[in-house]
Parts: C-alpha cells; sequence; structure tokens
DNA sequence: TCAAAAGTGTTTTGTTTACACCCATGC
DNA sequence: GCATGGGTGTAAACAAAACACTTTTGA
C-alpha cells in the first residue's frame, strides 16, 4: 500500500467505497497507421511505463464530464469528435496502490487534426504498443474491437475522417482501422447507399503524378447512428406490428 | 444529503472516491414475454418503487464477482446461463443518499427454468414496467438494446433457451427478445447455417391437435461466440494479408 | 380423411464484392 | 499520347425472406 496511510486504509475497509478514475482510449490515424494517445509515467508504480490518459473521478462530476475534463489537459476537447463509454474494470489489483476501479471511454481524433499534446504524451501504433502500465494494454485492445465492430454498422467513420475527403483517402482511415484493405469503390457505394455520406460538389485537383481530380466528400451527420441494425432477423417490413 | 453524517459527508469531499454498486438487469422469456427480475424497495428512497437487484460492491470483490454473489442471493447462480458486463453509470445526483455509482450487467436465464426467488422480487414484463426508483428503468431498456442487438450476430440464443428446444419455442423465445415475429422456417436455417444450433436426433409427439412431431435442437456452444462478425466490410477472403 | 403443425424446395429480393472498362488530368 | 489515379457499369456471390408444397401426426 501507499504512504497514504489511514485514511486510505479507512477508506478501502468500508464495503462499498473505492477510488475511481477515467480512462481514455484516444484513437487517430496517423500516416495511414491506427494511433493511441499515451501518457508517459514519471513514477512509480509502472515508472517510465505509458498508461492511458485519465485520472481521479472528481467529487461531483459525472463519468463523461470527468473524461472531458481530464482529456481537455491533452488534447483540446475540440478536437474529439466522438466520446463513447468503453468499458469499468474493477479487479481488486488492478492498481498495486489500492483498489481503484476505472471506467474506460473511446475517444476518436479526425485524421489530420494535429492537437497540441503536452510534453509527455506521445501517439504510438497500435501494431507497435510500448510496454504499458496497469491493465491499460488490454483497454486499448477493448477500444479497437469496438471502433472495428461499430465501423460495420454505424456511421462511426465520421470522427475518424476530418470534414471533407476523397475517397480514396478514407478507404484509407477504415483500412487503418479495420486492420484489412477497403476497396474505395465499394466503400464509397456502401456509404452511399446508407446514406452516411454525400457529394460536396467540389474536387481536388490531382497531384503531380496525375490521375483524374477526386470527388470531394463529406458525412451527412456527424454523431452517432446506427445505419444497418438489422443485419439480419429484421422485423417484417409491411404490417410490422411490433409487439412492443 | 442523507443522515449518515461526517463520516459520508469527509468521504464525498475527498476527491476520486465514491460508493460503488453494482445492479442486475436479468431477463427471461416467460410466457411468450420477456420479463426482467425486479425487486421491491421496502424503505426511503423510491420506498414502494422497484428497481434492480444488486448492492454495494465488496471491499475485495472484482465487479463480475460481487455481481455473481449479489444475485445469488435473488436467484440460483446455476441457473444465469450468461453475463455480461453493460454499462456504468455516474451522474452526481443518481442516488438521492449520496454519490454512488452504479456498474450493470446483463444476466440471461433460459425460458422453462423457474428459480426460486425471494418474496419481495418478482418478473416483470419490460412491456409493462412499473413504476421504477433510481436510473434503473434506463438501465433496463439498455440491456434490452444489448440483448436484441446480440441476438443478431451472435449465438446469445443459447442463454435464453432450455437445454433442447423446438424451433417453434426457439422462434417464440427469439420473438419474445426481439418484439416482432420470427419465422421458425427461416430461423432454423439461419441458426443452421451459421453452426449455432444442431439436431439431438430426437423429436416430441406432436399434441393433441395433432400435427407432425418437432425436432429436438440444441445450441452448440453454450458460452457467448460472434457467428456473424463482418456482416459487411469483412476482409479479402484469399490472401487476406491483415496488416496488423 | 381432414386439420394441424413441422419441415423442405424454390423463388425473390437485397446487399456486397469483384472486375472490366471508361474518364480526366499532368507530364 | 500515355501513365495514373478516379469513377461507373455490370456481373457474380451470397444470404435471408417469402411462400408454396410436402410430411407426419392426432382425432
Amino acid at each position: 500500500m501507499g504512504g497514504t496511510g489511514a485514511v486510505r486504509d479507512m477508506e478501502e475497509a468500508r464495503v462499498g467505497t473505492a477510488a475511481h478514475e477515467v480512462l481514455a482510449v484516444v484513437f487517430q490515424v496517423r500516416a495511414g497507421r491506427l494511433c493511441v494517445l499515451l501518457w508517459r509515467r514519471a513514477r512509480p508504480p509502472f515508472e517510465g511505463d505509458w498508461v492511458l490518459p485519465g485520472g481521479r473521478l472528481g467529487a461531483d462530476e459525472g463519468l463523461g464530464q470527468s473524461m472531458r475534463r481530464q482529456l481537455a489537459q491533452k488534447v483540446d476537447v475540440r478536437d474529439l469528435a466522438h466520446l463513447e463509454q468503453l468499458e469499468t474494470r474493477g479487479a481488486p489489483d488492478r492498481h498495486p496502490e489500492g483498489r481503484t476501479l476505472a471506467t474506460a471511454y473511446l475517444g476518436l481524433v479526425p485524421a489530420h487534426n494535429e492537437p497540441v499534446i503536452p510534453g509527455d504524451t506521445a501517439w504510438h501504433a497500435i501494431s507497435e504498443l510500448p510496454p504499458m502500465g496497469f491493465d491499460h494494454a488490454a483497454i486499448v485492445h477493448s477500444g479497437r474491437r469496438r471502433l472495428r465492430a461499430k465501423l460495420s454498422y454505424t456511421n462511426i467513420g465520421f470522427a475518424l475522417a476530418p470534414p471533407e475527403f476523397t475517397m480514396s483517402q478514407l478507404s484509407g482511415y477504415y483500412r487503418a482501422a479495420l486492420g484489412h484493405d477497403v476497396a474505395a469503390t465499394n466503400l464509397r457505394r456502401v456509404l452511399l447507399r446508407r446514406g452516411q455520406i454525400e457529394e460536396t460538389g467540389r474536387s481536388v485537383p490531382s497531384g503531380r503524378s496525375g490521375g483524374r481530380p477526386a470527388a470531394v466528400f463529406r458525412f451527412r451527420v456527424s454523431h452517432l447512428e446506427v445505419t444497418d441494425e438489422f443485419a439480419v432477423l429484421r422485423p417484417p417490413p409491411k404490417r410490422a406490428e411490433k409487439i412492443y
């Protein structure tokens, strides 16, 4: 146990009361790779290891509210296009200095944003995570699974892409997040069909190597929506008498 | 604030420490309807209202462990076919007697189990929820959404159905959980194709009104599995060079 | 023999992937 | 004019829903 002494010991003995922290898995696609924002611990335990940004829940804060406040110290909150709760971990031994529950959030920063971040934080590709403290590496992987799943049936791409983009750029963000190739030509049709994206009418000039100018798209809504709810077992379309 | 006085006040003032409880949304299909197990509060706040079973997190318990312990006082844990974490709520004012975080779980009891439950608990159809205390009604609806979604792309039906069943029974459980009709004939083919269910080889005699005897099926695995992961945007089947 | 319930065969529909081909631009 | 992407058209693959028809039983 740490050096806080009697006060902490008394608290821990009391059933049902525990320290609570919030942690953020903030992803951004950078240079074609899915990256997560990590913070380097300057003192034990896990000194020198990397951990998720976050901290103690304030006395009168909601969880999401606390997460945004803590994150504001690392990234400008305006850069965060999406934030959702991921999971809560409460293994009694997850924190060596005493019982601490942690509620993790998934946050997304659109590509090409370059938020100012403190010197002790850095973006790390999730394919090459550095040594990480506590159970934070596992939480990063939870976040990746969540993002990956939601790319299939929601419009969550809006939080990965900048406000305007070409289809080949967008397929790059999908590729980075999903971990496999995504054909721009088909992605375009799927997202258009689902009404997720629309053309701006403009196009970007082709690069020095030539090629047809690419049309510029944008997402139609910039908050999470389920766009493909019933992959299967969908309700009968006509006379759909719901039973509740 | 409640009358606990100085001790509680001191705790609440201390940043990062809060009471923590676990709550269970336990569903069972009963008489063709999706029902949730509720507990009737005997004292304020919300006296007489119905709430989710649960209670304070113990000093050295994990969250899931605590949930199982608390649930054991309401339903026999052997009756619980599935338990998964749902969400954590931490609004500062969610509990009138003082800051309390709650981590909710989703639990499923297979149909036709008849667990012994205490006199102050009862099953309520979710289409006719009684007046409920705290934010528990919202948590019930979170649970229903989760169940409904997972029926589409996982084998979670195993936790709704008894060990053996006919297809028309199974379609009844799906109907109750999804809220719309599910044709037994197509459900059979979908679940067989996905390898979720298999025939036992036996059949049940037809009822007094005649009819062909129904084949008896069972789920092949009785833990959660994703059986239809990439509804769309699936990775290329051949030469699927994953990038991580 | 008829009604009832289960199960099979087949068609239709919808969605996504694959792939060939056409388009617009820089050099 | 030709290489280089971008974009369209179209076919193929696949899965699920709809529906007609067959099977097996009780009365």
